[in-house]
DNA sequence: AGGAAATGTGAACAGTGTTCACTTACTTTA
DNA sequence: TAAAGTAAGTGAACACTGTTCACATTTCCT
C-alpha cells in the first residue's frame, strides 16, 4: 500500500510548498504583500487551491508562525550553556530584542499580528499554543535554576518569567511600531540599551 | 469678514462630526470595523466627501489618537496628587495597564496600530508624536522627581521612564494580543497583577 | 447677473479573503 | 479493459477595502 503513502507525502509537500513561498513573500516583501493571491502566484497555482490544504489565512499564519518558533528556539538554545542564571536570563532578555530588530516581520508574526492567534482560539486545545509555551518555558527554567541555586529570590518562577518577558517585549514592540519616534533616531538604540542595561541591573539587585 | 470665520468654523465642526463618528463606530463595532465607507454612512455623506477633510485615513487614525491621548492624560492626571514619587510611578504603571483593559481599542490606536504613526512620519516634524511624548513626559517627571528628592537612584529619568513603559507595554500588549493564552483564563489576571506587583517591588528596591 | 471657488458625489480601479460549481486527472472496482 | 468513484485544481463571482477623478451642485464675491 505505498500508493497511499506517496499520496499522503506529496500532500504535505505541496503544503510545505505553500509555506515555503509565503516566508519567501514574509522575508522579501513584508507582511502585507503576503496575499493568498500572491502565495498562489509564487507556486503557480489558484488562489482556491491554497484552501485545500488550510482551511484559512489565518491557519496558514499560524503555520508560518510555527516554523518561525523553530528559529528562537534555535536562537535561544545556543544560551543554554550558559551556566549563571543571572547571565542566562540576561542573555535570553537580550537574545528576544535581537531577533525582534533582526527579524521583524517574523516577529510581528510570533507575538503581534492578530491572525495567527486566531487559528490557536479555533483549535480549541485545552493546552494553546503549545510553540509559545515552549519558548517561555525556556524562560520559566532560567529563572528556576537561579531560583534553585539561591541567586534568585522571588516567589515564583513563572511570574518573574512574565515579567520579563513583558519587558522585552514592550521594548521590542514600541520600537517595531514606531513609538519610539520622539528619541533622535541616532540616538534610539542608544536609549533602548541602556533600558535593557538598567533592567539587567535591577534584575541583579531587586530579583 | 464674519462669514470666512464661519466658514472655517463649519468646516472644523464637520471635521469633528467625521472623528466622533470614526469614534462611535470604534468603541461600538471595534477597529476592523472602522472603514472609510462605514464612516461616511454614519454621517451620511458620501465616502469620498472625507476626502476632503483629511488626506487619507491614516490621517483620519491619527485625529482620533490625539483625541485618545486625551483621554490617557486625564487619567494621568488624576494621579498627579501622589507625593510620593515610587507610589506615583507605580500608580502611573497600574493606570496604564487598566486602560489598556478598559479601553482596548484606543490602546490599539494609541499604541499598536501602523496606520497612525505613518501618519505621524508623513508629517516629517522635528519634534514627532507631542501625544505621546507629552503621555511619555508624564513618567519621566515622576521619576525626576524621585532622582531630585533622593528616592530613586539611577543614572538617567529617561532611560529609567523607557524601562518602566516597556514593563506596562509589554504586559498590555501580550494581554490585548492573545499571548496570554497558555495561563488559564480564571488565573491570567492574577499572573498579570503578580507580575506587576514584582516589578513594582523590583523598582523600589532596584531604582 | 456671472464668473469663481468651495463642496459633494457616483463610478471606477486595483486590491483583499473566501466560496462554489465545474472540469480534469488519477485510482479503484466490476 | 471499461465504468464508477474520488481527489485535485480552477475561473468566476461575492462582498468587502482605500483611493481617485471627472462631474454636478451650491455658495461666494465682484
Amino acid at each position: 500500500m505505498g500508493i497511499a503513502e506517496r499520496k499522503e507525502r506529496e500532500k504535505t509537500e505541496r503544503r510545505q510548498a505553500i509555506l515555503a513561498a509565503a516566508q519567501r513573500l514574509f522575508n522579501e516583501q513584508g507582511f502585507d504583500k503576503v496575499s493568498m493571491r500572491n502565495i498562489a502566484e509564487a507556486i503557480e497555482y489558484s488562489p482556491a487551491t491554497i484552501y485545500l490544504y488550510f482551511k484559512d489565512k489565518n491557519e496558514l499564519l499560524f503555520a508560518l508562525q510555527n516554523q518561525a518558533f523553530g528559529q528562537l528556539r534555535r536562537a535561544f538554545e545556543s544560551l543554554e550553556s550558559i551556566e549563571h542564571p543571572g547571565e542566562r536570563l540576561q542573555a535570553l532578555c537580550r537574545q528576544y530584542v535581537e531577533f525582534a530588530i533582526e527579524h521583524p516581520e517574523l516577529f510581528e508574526l510570533m507575538f503581534i499580528m492578530t491572525g495567527p492567534m486566531e487559528a490557536v482560539e479555533a483549535q480549541g486545545e485545552r493546552a494553546p499554543w503549545a510553540s509559545g509555551r515552549a519558548a517561555f518555558d525556556r524562560v520559566v527554567q532560567a529563572i528556576q535554576h537561579g531560583m534553585d541555586t539561591g541567586v534568585f529570590r522571588c516567589p515564583d518562577a513563572e511570574v518573574a518569567a512574565l515579567m520579563a518577558w513583558s519587558q522585552v517585549h514592550g521594548l521590542a514592540a514600541l520600537y517595531l511600531r514606531k513609538r519610539l519616534v520622539f528619541f533622535p533616531e541616532e540616538e534610539r538604540m542608544a536609549y533602548m540599551n541602556k533600558s535593557l542595561a538598567l533592567f539587567n541591573h535591577m534584575l541583579e539587585y531587586g530579583l
